[in-house]
Order: structure tokens, then sequence, then C-alpha cells
DNA sequence: CATGTGACCAATATGTATTATGGTCACCAT
DNA sequence: ATGGTGACCATAATACATATTGGTCACATG
């Protein structure tokens, strides 16, 4: 998994300390194991072998570290659609394939990780910093792609970019937030070559 | 309210018959005002003067009665949305309104009729054929709209109908369905012109 | 045959007493 | 300062006994 990091709104104490990993580490275990309701502030100090008390000197909160877990979720996810894109050269295959990473990823989430992807279904619902942070960084990967494409000559140019941008993530959207994932499970199968190719049709010039 | 319909699967008994009528018109005053959940099959016996018993000659489950509300209350959603659409004349402005007007009159059902949408939600979720029957219609609504569109030359003939229709209603889908559409509040205002920009777009010939 | 019901049952919902949990704080040790 | 904790509290979760509710059926009436 990428490297985990740390810092954060939210943490408290010393950002840079070995049992701030230990708790991340053991919290990710208990989390995607038991899941985040089931484990207690002193299942995971336990696990570390220090008291609850000690826990609350690192994070300010069991959301707070629940933020950590999701952050650091979100960002594989992130991190996997950036490769599926960096794949493609051309902007129209770098849409194509980044509609696509983004079902895959979040469908494997929820299935293979269904514990961490209830978190992530907590952070959309109750708009934690890390959904909120992820879905900027995706809107900015694609205002990127759409901004390539437009100098590539790919895409029109007409529209304002901002306009395109908002549009073709609201389309995304569905695919991406968690909760409206989980309502769009009969699509998963077609949505992102439909989406995209629609998409695709309105951006060319 | 248009002409309230009772003929339908998970009916029992007379399929014209006063009480039947004193059913439903007792049930949609209470689901609506207590909702769904609170109200109980006796209250409603009650309400029309009569024993629980003989409410069950005329529906097969408390459900079913929910069923006939909440088919009423889509089928008074289409007729809104089948009426904007009525006011344009050609076909691109005809999109516009029926996504303006869906998401209107979903957001009304949410904010002036919260139990109903209640109703309407857990239709969606439990897939009702009430829902279900709902999307066809509007699907069905949509490709018309865009055969209109073809033959006058508003939109483009290359793409397969079937794949056209089914993109759009994917991008039309998180402001349909109630389940969906909580979650897409914040983009209630904007979304029904850029997605209709986008959408239009990808139809231009 | 159509209209209508009280009594009844399994399953769900509800209220409540009890426990567990998130979180803090004063305090100890190094 | 840094590292670390047990005791404590308000609130939230749990468990369980009790009451409601959805639904059926045999039967009564005209």
């Amino acid at each position: 998994m990428s490297k985990t990091v740390t810092n954060s709104v939210s943490a408290r104490g010393p950002a840079d300390h070995e049992v701030r990993d230990q708790i991340v580490v053991a919290a990710t275990e208990h989390f995607s194991r038991y899941g985040y309701e089931k484990t207690t502030v002193s299942d995971l100090a336990k696990a570390i072998g220090f008291s609850k008390a000690y826990i609350y000197k690192f994070f300010e909160s069991k959301q707070a570290i629940g933020e950590m877990i999701c952050a650091n979720c979100l960002r594989q996810i992130e991190s996997e659609v950036r490769a599926a894109v960096d794949e493609a050269d051309r902007p129209p295959e770098k849409l194509r394939r980044m509609f696509k990473a983004i079902v895959a990823a979040s469908l494997r989430l929820f299935f293979q990780d269904r514990k961490l992807y209830e978190i992530a279904a907590s952070a959309a619902t109750e708009r934690w910093q890390a959904a909120l942070a992820y879905e900027e960084r995706i809107r900015k990967l694609l205002q990127d792609i759409l901004q390539e494409g437009r100098q590539t000559g790919d895409f029109e140019r007409k529209t304002p970019l901002d306009e395109t941008v908002m549009a073709i993530y609201l389309v995304m959207r569905p695919y991406l937030n968690p909760l409206l994932l989980q309502h769009s499970f009969d699509y998963t199968d077609e949505a992102p070559a439909q989406l995209s190719g629609l998409v695709l049709r309105s951006l060319s010039p």
C-alpha cells in the first residue's frame, strides 16, 4: 500500500511518532476485520500495548482515526485510478480508463473490504475531510485530462472548462461516491462504457 | 390530483369497489400525514369504519396499499414532467425541461411530502412494481424525445438509439431515484442545466 | 354469494434497565 | 518536557421483557 501519510487536521501531539504509526496499523487491521463500529478505542490500545488514554494523545477522537484510515483507503483508490489513466496516452482514452478504473476500484473496495467501504460511506455521509479532499483530487485529475485534451485538439474548446469539469464530475459521481455506488450496482457493468461514450461525444470538437 | 388508478398486481377481490377507493383515500391521507410505518392497518380500518380484516379483502398486504399510494405519487410526478416537456416544441428544449422538471418534482415531493417521499424511497430500495414501472415510463418518454430529435435533425443519428437512451437515463438517474436524490441535494441547483448542456452537446449531429 | 367481523398467532416494534464506550483529567515517572 | 496511566463521567449501545402489528381464518348476517 502507498505510504501511510499521517499529517492532517484532527491529529494531535507529535506528528511523527512511532506510536502514531502503530495506532494507524492497528486501526487498519481492526477496522477492516471487525468494522469501524465494532472496534473500540480500547481494542486498539490493547493491540499496541498501551492504555486507551494514550491513544488520545495522538488523535482527538475515534473518528479522527477513522478519517486517517479512510484517507489512506481513498488515496489508494486514487492512485489506482491515476495508474490506469497513465496507461493511456491520449486524453479520450484517459477519460475512458478513468471512468472504468473508478468503478472497478470502488467495487473492489465494496466487495473485498466491506468494512473499509462502510467507513468510506460514513465519510461521504458526514462529509469528512478525507472524502472532500478525495473528491477534489479526482476532480482535479479530471480537469487535467480535459485541459490536455483541449490542447491536443481532441476536445472542444467552446464550453467553459469549469462547466465541463463540473458536468462530467456529476456524471461520474454516482460511481465515485460510496453512498451512491451502493444503489448503482445494476449498472456498473455498462455504465463506464456507456457514460464514457456519452461524455466523449459531448467533448468532440 | 390525477385520477386514482386502482388496478394492479397485489390487489385482491372486486377491482372496482367503493370501499377500495375509501381505503386508498384514507391511506393517502394517513401515509402522507403520519408516514407509512406509523400508520397501522387498523388505523385505516378505523378511518373508514370497517374492521381490519375487511381491508385484506381488497389488498393482500399493507405494502400493497403502500404501492398503490406510491404509484399514484409517481404517476403524479410523471405527469408533471410530461406537462413540462409538452410546453416545449423542439426536442433539445424538451430534454432540458424534462431534466429540470424531474429534479423540481422530486424535490417538491421530498420537501413538501416527506412521508410520501419515504415510501417512494422504499419502493426504489425494494424494487416495487410501482418504482420499476415509473422508471420504465420515464425511459420511454426520454426515448420518444430522442427519436423525435433524430427525425427533426436536432440530434445525431450514428449512435444506436438504445445506447443513447441508456446513457442519458444513467445521467438522469441520480435525480430520478429518491434514494440517490437524497445524496445529491448539493447539486440540484446546477445539475439540471449542466447535465442538460452536456447531454445536448453529446447529441449534436 | 357478497359483506363483514372478532379472535387468534407469529413476528416485529417499543420501552426500559443495564452495560459498554468515547472521551477527559489529574497525576505519576522519566 | 516527554511518555504513560487509572479512575471517572455522560452518553450511546445492548439486552430483554412486553406490547403492537401485519396477516389469517372460521364464522355470522342479509
